[in-house]
DNA sequence: CTGAAAGCGCTAACAT
DNA sequence: ATGTTAGCGCTTTCAG
């Protein structure tokens, strides 16, 4: 090895590393790094000069493994896919606020598998993280158990989980449910159809309730032919659209119950060369809605308060917090932009 | 403390714990967990019970510290923002490709400010990720040196980093946009006008280049007044798209350099209600631009395939691969949905 | 096949 | 104001 090339050994400067440089011990960088008192000035200096010379970065795995509270000051999010619109607003609001608080943000997706979901929630778990953002899936949560008696913290989002006691941050399904049946009502309609996602996921049976309870209300039977559940896409979406408008006694407005199944329900009437004639509102905002023809009327959730409402709930716990667990509900806003204001039969 | 109750210790299980309900000494558990060979099928059933009761999670943070290869399974992904669907689809693509791998994958945005950019690779490197997939911002990044002689591999991705000798994953930019003027003049169009983000940014100034170099090839010479370049949003893009029609020579057709600009321009000519008149083509695809009216033709990438790449090339470099630093081009794909298609003054 | 001892890089608690 | 010692939870090395 030449003396002037500098060995280049693949390994991470350590405290050591920068004590030898400073002529001082590792306490004292230590000191230094973590802005602790008791440095005099010019020592406080030649540290960190030294820290910068030779590249020290401050390795926070075995810092946490010595430091008394243990925390590692990092959240995990977990969705069901990160590149939804909604889940990526989220994520952004959700990685924003902890940022805010020198908190990083790791994210997972788990695309409605429970698999995938334990496997992400271990993984960062392993990585001691000091909680999560969880949107469930459907299924029994029990194995998160251990991990919350031994201080991760848990915020779920969206939707509750079974069986779980733990705060959760969620948007107002049903009372936006039945904002959006009762603003086609009051268009003229009265066949309704519901497009929706599998009935097991809470968020989802909460719209698919709003709908059933503002359509009573309004003295209409629900026709359970024009109720679809199951609908997990767009293309699923598509083709119950296309179904619905070509049965016996089709539907003159449809309802559907996620930004996928809107995407695809807006296929579906284009297809059949419909939507300026079949009303549609859409839950939840589709990306460039507003740009459609007709606009997509929408019933619009906030991704980014509820993240941001997630994370500091999150934080707040972290810190400390031991008030018993809390649901946060967050309103939905209706915002018109033609598709749901096609008159319907009964006159507007 | 009561008996029964248990003291519900904030602590986590370790292997001590696992060790002493299974009564085996913590190298055995350690060799049960890591399934290590030499362990009775017996003593190996009790322990995986022992780990199952108390709920027992690895510590990756301890277990990598004394590790010899200190390999953490873990890297990170950095980029404008995670919310951008080009970026989020990126960020799926990464994180199913590393997953596959039992890696798993913590993401940042750094809203093109240096400081963020390099706050969150530092605080990954300080979680010891074994490698970065940055989306590079516009600045020196030397401070990225010791980190990579330290062992932290570093893919780019959509573009490269000034002075940086790394493996680099991206569209062919410039053959996109030249593509995409070729195809207006195709359709008549003389006055092409452009609409850039930074030129700063290696991405967008390969685009703008492609741009010039296309209608040089069409023997058109370029009208500065219709390159506009430093727009960062959708709001400067629409801005920027309504300034242009309402100038004395105003273009027949609009070339955007990116999601967001296209979108901008397709809200600025709806303002203008001339969306039927002058041809839109756009870099990136932009969401549901098949069900606008008229669709946008694009210039698609393919973030899926780029994000793939960019992992895998750095879970190759992580496992171990030292042949020089390479740069993967992916081609793009010219969409025609509609508003490319717009015939200009010189027919088609 | 199993276990005891040492030590990874760092911080807590106590020196000096 | 600075240094020393012990030990976090785990894996390595080496001994039974």
């Amino acid at each position: 090895v030449g003396e002037d090339g500098g060995p280049r050994a693949p390994r991470r400067p350590t405290l050591r590393d920068v004590a030898g440089r400073a002529g001082v011990s590792i306490k004292t960088v230590s000191r230094v790094v973590n802005g602790e008192p008791g440095v005099a000035a010019v020592v406080a200096d030649r540290v960190r000069a030294a820290v910068a010379e030779v590249g020290y970065v401050p390795d926070a795995f075995a810092s946490n493994l010595r430091r008394g509270d243990r925390r590692t000051r990092a959240i995990a999010l977990v969705v069901e896919d990160v590149a939804n619109p909604f889940s990526a607003a989220l994520h952004r609001a959700v990685a924003d606020t902890a940022h805010a608080e020198g908190v990083v943000t790791l994210a997972a997706s788990h695309d409605r598998d429970p698999d995938r979901e334990r496997d992400a929630v271990l993984a960062f778990a392993g990585r001691r993280v000091d909680g999560v953002v969880l949107m469930p899936s459907v299924s029994a949560h029990a194995w998160l158990d251990g991990l919350r008696a031994a201080g991760m913290e848990v915020v779920l989002v969206d939707r509750p989980a079974e069986g779980l006691t733990a705060d959760v941050v969620l948007s107002d399904h049903r009372a936006g449910a039945e904002r959006a049946v009762a603003h086609l009502v009051a268009h003229g309609h009265r066949r309704i159809a519901f497009l929706a996602d599998e009935p097991g996921i809470f968020s989802a049976a909460e719209r698919l309730a709003g709908y059933r309870a503002a359509l009573g209300a309004a003295g209409e039977r629900v026709d359970e032919q024009l109720v679809r559940t199951g609908l997990r896409d767009a293309a699923a979406a598509e083709r119950a659209a296309v179904d619905l408008l070509g049965g016996t006694t089709p539907p003159t407005a449809l309802l559907t119950g996620q930004n996928l199944l809107t995407e695809g329900a807006v296929r579906g009437l284009r297809r059949l060369g419909r939507q300026r004639e079949v009303a549609l509102v859409g839950f939840d905002d589709v990306p460039l809605g507003d740009l459609l023809d007709p606009g997509v009327t929408v019933v619009a959730q906030s991704p980014a308060q509820l993240g941001a409402t997630a994370a500091r709930r999150l934080l707040q716990r972290i810190a400390g917090d031991r008030t018993p667990a809390a649901t946060a509900v967050l309103p939905t806003e209706l915002i018109a932009r033609g598709s749901g204001e096609i008159p319907g039969p009964s006159g507007p």
